[in-house]
DNA sequence: ACATGTGAACTGCTTCACAGCG
DNA sequence: CGCTGTGAAGCAGTTCACATGT
């Protein structure tokens, strides 16, 4: 019990609990106070098991014969996933994906903060988004340092992609989302994440040419 | 050998594939003619054996003592994948997002058209996006059946999501690529890839807090 | 000689089934 | 009694190592 162990959680498992913590934020809003493995797995397409194997990695959650607190369980997923603070990430890029990620909403309610935006093109420097100023991106290292920065979103042109990621490392960022179609090589002690959606649609199109379907 | 047996193929093994047809592009850029599995392993941070073991998921593309032919191995992947044809797509929802997924130039350069768009905003609808006109998603159904449409984006508010892609499954289209941030449920038959951004941020901030990396 | 293709070993995730506890 | 927490079993994906073919 407790998180003491670092043991080594897998991408699935860190995946679902994301997944759960959405679905407690709807049953708390419709006003349910407790819950079973068996109904937070329906939910989620996965089994009760799956469901309490992932929470006994982390520690004692539930009580026997009755279920989880919706309430304590959704905090306690959202310190183990660090979601118990804010989240300071600058955004580079500021063409189309960049202003899109940048108005999305669910970035902010989820306790991640775009505290300043980067760009290359001198039509774009200068100009206020919101409350934040696009800054140059020749000065990246020196603005990520400054703001602090924790994540940094690559929204860039695939042939810069690297180059930034680079610069990124560099100003001493731990963690980085890329959205250029292009696999990025950092540090192993850097996380990274792609989101890559033409890779996406490549397994679509590899589902309905061979008849395999994508889900569990 | 051949494609003839329909194997389960790990959703890993589908996007290892995407990712090595990526590379054979740049080799092929670069004039590369032949390459091993060695090669292809360390662009994709992955081993040698691992290359070696997707492909035989499908037959032997490689000659012993000298690698894999650039050339054929790249049109075998895209075959493979499905991607020797042109994908019908709807793009569902003219937002932010949507527009920036319409202008995502890597779409286009895969195969992947977007035939139509639409929305239900009536000061949307009407509207030209470059050649196409956007559509009123009232009539969803009828469009996405008259334009043959084999994928669906679905790039809408999340509490429309689930609505939408029911009607999308009832105009008989058998993929959907999911924006909004919410589990989609769809029958088995049909497949579902979520690109789901916030959970990627989620599984950075759950890195940066354990100090567990996210790469293989 | 060299790199593929593949059975066998291994590792790790998922499912099962039940003891333990409210 | 019901539902959790968890060893143990089962299964899938990865890595190893070598026979095979050029």
């Amino acid at each position: 019990m407790g998180t003491g162990v670092a043991r080594k959680i897998s991408e699935s498992t860190v995946r679902r609990l994301s997944l759960y913590l959405r679905f407690l934020e709807e049953f708390e809003e419709q006003g349910t106070e407790t819950l079973s493995s068996e109904e937070l797995a329906r939910r989620g397409s996965t089994t009760a098991a799956q469901v309490r194997k992932d929470l006994s990695l982390f520690g004692s959650f539930g009580k026997r014969g009755l279920g989880y607190s919706v309430r304590e369980l959704k905090s306690t997923l959202r310190r183990l996933l660090g979601l118990d603070r804010a989240w300071r990430v600058a955004l580079i890029g500021a063409g189309r994906i960049g202003s899109a990620l940048f108005a999305y909403g669910d970035f902010r309610r989820r306790g991640f903060t775009i505290v300043t935006v980067l760009d290359t093109d001198p039509d774009k420097i200068g100009a206020r988004w919101g409350s934040v100023r696009i800054q140059d991106a020749e000065g990246l290292e020196e603005v990520l340092r400054r703001e602090s920065v924790d994540i940094a979103i690559l929204a860039v042109p695939v042939e810069e992609a690297q180059r930034v990621a680079d610069r990124v490392v560099d100003a001493g960022v731990q963690a980085v989302l890329n959205f250029a179609p292009t696999q990025l090589h950092v540090p192993t002690e850097v996380a990274l994440r792609d989101v890559s959606m033409s890779m996406e649609l490549e397994a679509l199109s590899f589902a309905l040419t061979t008849g395999n379907g994508t889900g569990p």
